[in-house]
DNA sequence: AGGACGATTAACT
DNA sequence: GTTAATCGTCCTG
């Protein structure tokens, strides 16, 4: 019998946003369907929100019932709507009462690619390559909202990647603030595997 | 009550 | 390069 794989402990995620991001990169996502489907990506793109300070995050309007989780307990899930359909994927980090995230923006599937391509009709390519993608492929929606990602029986959570960890990775300005002033805007906090960018490159 | 806008995506020209 | 799709949230009045 298959040992379980443990989730990454809260203890990762209740560190500064930009080290939780960085670690980020080459670990995990994993989500245990109902039907015992396993699905799993390694994490190659992130993002991070930090902070009411922060005009790119939603928490620059401060706590509302939108933004609440982002102030919860650091290692769970921080879930949104947004454009009218599409959601998306955070880990809440730093400490409670303080909102922060990282937001998941792309992964390379490794497991249960056939469901995925089930939920949507895809090249694997193309199947989680957008914090959107990345959602859907999963079967995330608003039921994980506020969802605790570091228990011992978790269904979606964070693991050791198979990878050695990543050595520095590529830091460009966030993707898609488009009326989010300066400085926050520019800021280097999406982050990137830097194999990941050599391969968009390549196509 | 009404409107602006969005941490996107796919499908255009 | 541009734009439609589509609706929850927040702000204004």
């Amino acid at each position: 019998m298959k040992a379980r794989i443990s989730p990454l402990p809260r203890a990762f995620f209740s560190r500064p946003t930009l080290t939780v991001a960085r670690e980020s990169l080459g670990k995990q996502l994993l989500k245990l369907e109902a039907d015992g489907t396993r699905l799993a990506g390694i994490i190659v793109e992130v993002e991070a929100y930090i902070g009411e300070t922060d005009l790119g995050c939603h928490a620059r309007a401060g706590l509302t019932a939108r933004t609440a989780p982002l102030y919860g307990l650091p290692g769970s899930a921080y879930v949104y709507f947004t454009y009218g359909m599409h959601w998306m994927l955070n880990f809440v980090t730093e400490y409670e009462g303080f909102p922060a995230a990282v937001l998941l923006r792309a992964l390379r599937p490794t497991e249960g690619l056939s469901l995925m391509q089930a939920r949507r009709q895809r090249p694997p390519a193309e199947l989680t390559n957008g914090p959107a993608k990345v959602t859907q492929a999963f079967g995330i929606d608003r039921v994980w909202n506020e969802y605790d990602l570091c228990t011992a029986d978790a269904r979606l959570f964070l693991a050791d990647g198979p990878h050695c960890p990543e050595t520095i990775p590529a830091a460009r300005p966030r993707v898609g603030l488009r009326n989010t002033p300066e400085p926050w805007r520019s800021l280097p906090w999406n982050l990137k595997l830097r194999d990941q960018v050599a391969e968009e490159a390549n196509g």
